[in-house]
DNA sequence: AGCACGCCGACT
DNA sequence: GTCGGCGTGCTC
């Protein structure tokens, strides 16, 4: 049903702004609107552009109503988007608007389309006295199309002074640019794929859910088993359709490595969308996004809130990844509303994983999600051999973090031409450092929380907040001089230990703080391929995406990292990022070998591992779950009360605490120290509400909240599905 | 989120 | 005496 609203009426207007609810406008006689049409309107002394959200509320008075300035020159925001903002909006227990400004972040792409003008150069030419750099400039249309200012003044070699002059002296002209530069479209027919049985079943299974309606599938198969190629023909049934495709990545798998695979099979590269883009970018992306010029785009988890206006596919690859869980703001989970909006959009969403999440796998027991299997390393590349080095019986030196056996691998692989990647998901020199003299440990002065030491640089650093200053030399509490020890061990540690043991060895760093950008990334990322490095040591950043052909080994420093702590996911993710560092190993003819240094071998992670199967490891860890009502089998929602105030963060907490809902299949917890407990300033506190299946957890979350009254500068943020707890 | 209004310290 | 600090409260 098309809901108009013909001037004079009265509209609600959301506005990207925490209020409580959309607020009633007039609709001045001879303004038509459509609900999700982009209008600006007045709000208290300012104006602010919102969306057209429905038909007036009738809440307020009506000679308190203003009427709307204009309608803006976009194309509406897609009533399937209007409807996953709402449904965000009650899931995630935030105000609208708050869900709306995510859709909206691009602010200047709002003024209407401003055209933009290019040069040419006039047919009757007036008489003038030519410079060499006027001569430039005129060679340069000679030879092209016209251009705008600043390309030409680029292009010649000149100044911009120098092509006004020419536009004012009448030689060149300005003349409107039509459009502005279509983005190049994707051809869905560009290459033929080289697909492997299995693959085309698959892909010939997804090409048909293209043509039906809402269906989540899980496309499941190991690293190196054609994943990507098989949601590729997905796309390309979409694109075929005339309808746009969307694939999210995790922030750190947007590579040009990514980029380059789409460009071989479609011809071009998509359009992206990530946090890195700047504001020109973004208007541009955005626009084409929503004028349906661009067909095909890969971003982080904020392109779920893009303007699609004829999607047709949602891809979500490495959907186990824990950073499609947005963790401020908006507390949301970018691949269960990416499945929210595949529905409310009746459109087929592709989730893409080698280690399958636990709430994935058990929607596909339950036969809700379908489920395509790739059981083989497309090729026939052999899967890694993954051992265990148990470290009570084969320990490394004191202060050293290498054993004797992961030392003796290394050497053979690098003395057969082959190379080694060492994992440590640590960033920096130690992951703590103390005073030998007085026990002082380094802390952050904002957080609960070590500072780092990373030697490299000469700081030390918040992980947490950012904070940042030079390293110590002398123990900042006892003034003891050299007595500061690091205690355990970081990247750029185990680089140390590398570069005394193997000093013939080229070996490099790879961590978020090492490397300066994507440049140097994909620099670094080609020496390795160049075979002009034998050793890299590196975090969870390079734990995907690349393929080396003479990578034979991998070695993971501290297998039992992240196991510890009693975290909920703690093991499905320590699973799901070792078995991904695994399969960096050996992707072509050379088999590869993974060592796991740990001190629990026994471990059902470790074991699952080493044998490979994760499907029982899912089942054991599934039970688990069911048998202590936790999710998927129950449902969890946190309560996280900060301020800069610690005393009246208490308060609040444990009045919470005690207007907590209670009855049957309702339990509250806490409160209790957040897992920072201080971050960035702010004192926080935690409750935990664990509920049943059926019970519906946001009714209960509101009255919960409605009984408090939240003194100023104490927040509560909610949580629900919590990714993590302690 | 802005942007006001509002009531207490150092300046022309 | 004002200029301005940012606490709190409203915006259809």
């Amino acid at each position: 049903m098309d809901e108009r609203y013909e001037g004079p009426c009265e509209v609600q207007v959301l506005l990207p702004l925490p209020l409580a609810s959309a607020y009633d406008y007039l609709v001045p006689a001879g303004l038509d609107l459509a609900k999700g049409d982009f209008v600006v309107v007045p709000l208290g002394r300012r104006e602010v552009v919102g969306i057209v959200w429905g038909r007036g509320s009738f809440s307020v008075a009506a000679d308190r109503l203003k009427p709307i300035a204009a309608r803006l020159d976009v194309p509406p925001l897609p009533l399937p988007l209007c409807r996953t903002i709402e449904w965000v909006a009650a899931y995630t227990l935030n105000p609208p608007g708050a869900v709306l400004r995510m859709a909206m972040s691009m602010s200047a792409a709002l003024n209407s389309p401003k055209p933009t003008f290019a040069y040419r150069l006039r047919e009757a030419r007036a008489e003038i006295r030519l410079t060499e750099a006027r001569r430039r400039v005129i060679a340069v249309l000679d030879s092209g199309p016209p251009r705008a200012a600043r390309e030409l003044a680029l292009e010649a070699g000149v100044s911009a002074s120098v092509v006004h002059g020419l536009a004012e002296a009448g030689i060149i002209e300005q003349v409107a640019l039509a459009a502005r530069p279509a983005f190049a479209r994707p051809d869905p027919d560009f290459s033929a794929p080289d697909l492997s049985a299995y693959q085309e079943e698959a892909a010939a299974r997804l090409r048909r859910a293209v043509h039906e309606n809402f269906s989540v599938t899980l496309l499941d198969g190991v690293t190196g088993s054609g994943k990507t190629e098989v949601y590729f023909e997905a796309i390309a049934e979409t694109l075929r359709r005339g309808r746009q495709a969307l694939v999210l990545l995790p922030e750190i798998a947007l590579t040009a490595q990514w980029l380059g695979r789409f460009e071989t099979r479609f011809g071009v590269r998509p359009a992206e969308w990530h946090s890195d883009l700047t504001a020109t970018e973004r208007r541009i992306a955005w626009r084409a996004v929503a004028e349906g010029r661009a067909q095909a785009v890969v971003g982080a988890r904020s392109a779920l809130f893009l303007p699609f206006p004829a999607l047709g596919l949602i891809v979500v690859d490495e959907e186990h990844d824990p950073s499609y869980k947005q963790e401020d703001g908006v507390i949301y989970h970018a691949r269960d509303m990416a499945v929210v909006r595949a529905r409310l959009s009746a459109i087929p969403v592709v989730l893409a994983s080698a280690t399958p999440s636990l709430e994935t796998a058990v929607n596909v027991s339950a036969k809700r999600y379908q489920r395509l299997h790739l059981p083989e390393r497309h090729g026939g590349a052999a899967l890694p051999r993954i051992e265990a080095i148990d470290m009570r019986s084969d320990p490394p030196p004191r202060q050293c973090w290498l054993s004797p056996k992961l030392r003796t691998a290394i050497a053979e692989t690098i003395g057969s031409g082959e190379q080694v990647m060492l994992f440590l998901n640590r960033r920096g020199y130690a992951p703590l450092t103390l005073c030998r003299g007085c026990g002082h440990r380094l802390q952050c002065p904002h957080c609960t929380a070590w500072l780092v030491e990373h030697r490299l640089a000469g700081r030390i650093l918040c992980h947490h907040c950012g904070y940042n200053a030079a390293a110590p030399r002398n123990c900042p509490r006892c003034s003891a001089e050299n007595s500061l020890a690091a205690c355990g061990p970081g990247v750029e540690r185990v680089a140390e230990e590398v570069a005394a043991l193997f000093p013939e060895a080229r070996s490099a760093i790879m961590a978020s703080d090492t490397i300066g950008g994507p440049l140097a990334a994909e620099d670094l990322v080609r020496q390795v391929r160049d075979h002009e490095l034998d050793l890299l040591i590196g975090t969870q950043i390079m734990a995907k995406g690349h393929h080396f052909p003479l990578l034979t080994l991998v070695g993971v420093i501290d297998a039992d990292l992240g196991l510890g702590g009693g975290d909920l996911r703690a093991a499905e993710r320590t699973y799901q990022l070792l078995h991904q560092v695994s399969g960096r190993a050996g992707r072509a003819e050379r088999a590869g070998r993974v060592l796991l240094q740990t001190y629990v071998p026994d471990h059902p992670v470790i074991a699952a591992l080493l044998s490979g199967d994760r499907d029982q490891f899912l089942a054991v860890e599934s039970q688990t779950r069911r048998d202590y009502g936790m999710p998927p089998f129950g449902r969890l929602a946190a309560l996280i009360v900060s301020g800069f105030d610690s005393a009246a963060v208490e308060r609040v907490a444990a009045a919470l605490g005690r207007a907590a809902p209670s009855g049957e299949g309702v339990e509250v917890f806490g409160p209790a120290p957040a897992p920072f407990a201080l971050l960035r300033g702010r004192h926080r506190r935690r409750l935990l509400l664990k509920a049943r299946k059926d019970v519906a957890v946001q009714p209960r979350l509101h009255e919960w909240l409605g009984r408090i009254k939240l003194p100023h500068g104490v927040r509560v943020q909610i949580d629900v599905d919590p990714y993590s707890f302690l």
